[in-house]
DNA sequence: CGAATTTGACCTGCGC
DNA sequence: GCGCAGGTCAAATTCG
């Protein structure tokens, strides 16, 4: 039972200084709506080398067609408005909440994946602003919401611990950054890599530090994942799951 | 003092 | 229609 091939996820294995990327057609459905010129199949690249880049081509077979754009909603002011909005009547700040409201329902690109780490908000090259937290049902753990600073950026960060592996920290990106990043992460030219094939993959979305600091690294070659949602009972990876493994240094 | 974080309240979507 | 859970807002608080 090679579920890892049949099951509808995408797997993102890093193994010493090589990784690939495999997204399944199922999955195709999804990348393609985050990056629509990668499609399916897999995507080598050597952390080691910048110039490692190598794209299997992807086999151009049936591309499940990206998802009708979501209708926009009617201004429902009267659904929309909250406690505040309707106590001052229905000013301008209104129509803004009304219009974030589509915002949010609009289907944002999402990319989530899972690292190994003690800290929560890894280091992307971008600055996060906290807006919220949440405790999720059957989890220990809350959920903390971050926002990009720029302000003309819609970007959102979700980050959250696994409730099976508490060391095992799950970000979730959603949206498309619309600027640079303010600065590479630490980690040196494995970051370095990982953001420019990201850049490749994703336009926009930077894939965040790897977790160097990995002190309890995952099995070595253990490939870590989530076949279908229903396992993961926060359903926090409900468009695209990923799952990273980072393999032992050496020794 | 300004920026960032915390936290409770509110709103929305979805399942029953 | 109701209740639950997730997501967002914004005032209060904390920090640099």
């Amino acid at each position: 039972m090679e579920e890892q091939s049949r099951d509808p996820v995408a797997t993102w294995t890093f193994s010493g200084d090589r990784g690939f990327i495999y997204c399944t057609e199922r999955d195709d459905s999804i990348l393609g709506d985050v990056a629509p010129e990668v499609g399916s199949g897999f995507l080598t690249f050597d952390l080691g080398d910048a110039s490692g880049l190598d794209m299997v081509a992807p086999p151009p077979e049936k591309r499940s067609p990206p998802p009708p754009p979501v209708p926009p909603p009617k201004s429902g002011a009267g659904s929309g408005g909250t406690a505040l909005s309707s106590s001052t009547g229905d000013p301008p700040e209104t129509t803004n909440k009304v219009i974030r409201k589509r915002q949010k329902r609009a289907h944002q690109p999402r990319f989530a994946f899972m690292t190994k780490s003690e800290i929560d908000l890894l280091e992307d090259g971008y600055q996060w602003r906290k807006y919220g937290q949440k405790a999720v049902k059957n989890s220990p753990f809350p959920r903390s919401y971050y926002r990009c600073t720029n302000s003309k950026c819609t970007v959102k960060k979700l980050i959250q611990r696994s409730s099976e592996d508490p060391t095992v920290v799950i970000t979730t990106y959603e949206g498309q950054h619309c600027h640079h990043s303010v600065a590479f992460p630490r980690g040196g030219m494995r970051a370095r890599h990982a953001a420019a094939l990201m850049d490749q993959l994703v336009p926009s979305l930077r894939f965040p530090a790897m977790p160097l600091h990995g002190n309890q690294p995952m099995v070595p070659g253990q490939l870590v994942q989530f076949p279908h949602k229903e396992h993961y009972n926060e359903g926090l990876l409900d468009d695209i799951m990923l799952s990273t493994v980072r393999k032992t240094q050496g020794e």
